[in-house]
DNA sequence: GTCTATATGAAGATAGAC
DNA sequence: GTCTATCTTCATATAGAC
């Protein structure tokens, strides 16, 4: 019944440190209880530790669920980023990679878990909002500002705000997918690759010369 | 200190009877701390009755809140439902009354806070997502099919699929700007308002005949 | 129906040994 | 650094009087 890693230093892999096994324990039944209701006692259960090791690494329930909360929205920023291939591609092969991209992000699990988490708990937590959405939607919004800046530029569109035609293309794409994927409701997967295609086709419609 | 109630069958108007202050106690704090950590004690202050009443008139906390949200969603849908002069306008000013229409409900505090529950909650509560989704965002996009269907057989549309249209529309509308204000940023009038026409003008010119 | 007072259990945080 | 055992607070739910 005593600890399985009797040796004080083992050399073990970065990802599997008392640290990281807290903040991935932490974030496990964090979004899968919510803050209030998950309990220090199961987040030490779930990560193989004592509760007080956990309280050794993170001062306290608030700091555990904002550490963790930190690392996941960095992760997130790198799942989100548009691939650099897109301006090798010609107008609408890209922009359909573009939507495939953003949509498979949108329909993360992961993500969705995460937005979720923000969501319940920015009213009492308001930066939380804030890191997220520059980590995430925000980093996305300005791939395709940038894509749609230099599509105009070379003549291929003709948009009179980048930034609003950016914006609504990625909420043609979203349509109310995303919302009801975070109300727990099921999203089939045809009903996605539709609505891609299909918002390529309308934007392209709006602002192709 | 005795109840300022003392005539046990005062007729005071409905919205006062004693469950009802519960019900509108609940919502506020529910809402305000979530579901875990708002707490019977607080609800029953909140309603100024003793906590002994509250589960007199509610077997449980997760029984108050489900009535609750049963109630708040009913109020939704007549909130969501879109207006019925719409179908007295010409095709453009019909579009920006249905978009200032549901942008209002989309973006009312009280919707938001509503969403943001049922967001935080459905994954303990899957009936939850069900239920609002049926009550606002399915009854907004069934009353946007059936004008949009009315357009096309009046010729001036020309739609492949009007659900399909009819989500990307809502969708354009919407942009991110639900999505940041459920995370509790902060929202300018002005880019709702500009995010409106400019939605109208991109679907006329994706689909004007 | 409504109240005061209380039983019961759970959860955040820490003390102190190793 | 890590553990076991414990302190203390607070929240759900109920008993019993009026």
């Amino acid at each position: 019944m005593t600890s399985q890693n009797s040796q004080p230093n083992t050399p073990c892999s970065p990802g599997k440190s008392k640290p990281n096994q807290c903040l991935e324990a932490a974030r496990q039944v964090f979004t899968r209880q919510g803050y209030s209701a998950a309990s220090m006692d199961e987040i030490a259960a779930a990560a193989q530790v004592s509760k007080a090791t956990v309280y050794a690494h993170f001062k306290s329930k608030q700091g555990l669920f904002a550490a963790m909360m930190r690392r996941e929205c960095h992760r997130c920023m790198e799942q989100m980023a548009l691939p650099d291939e897109v301006h090798q591609l010609e107008l609408e092969p890209a922009l359909q990679r573009i939507a495939a991209s953003f949509l498979a992000a949108a329909m993360d699990d992961g993500i969705l878990e995460l937005m979720r988490t923000v969501i319940a708990e920015s009213p009492r937590l308001p930066e939380l909002g804030q890191i997220f959405y520059n980590a995430g939607p925000r980093t996305t919004n300005e791939g395709v500002v940038a894509y749609l800046d230099r599509a105009c530029s070379q003549g291929l569109l003709v948009i009179e705000d980048t930034r609003i035609a950016s914006i609504q293309f990625l909420g043609m794409l979203r349509g109310d997918l995303q919302m009801r994927a975070l109300m727990g409701l099921d999203i089939d997967q045809a009903e996605v690759d539709c609505l891609a295609d299909s918002a390529v086709g309308a934007f392209l419609r709006a602002h192709k010369t």
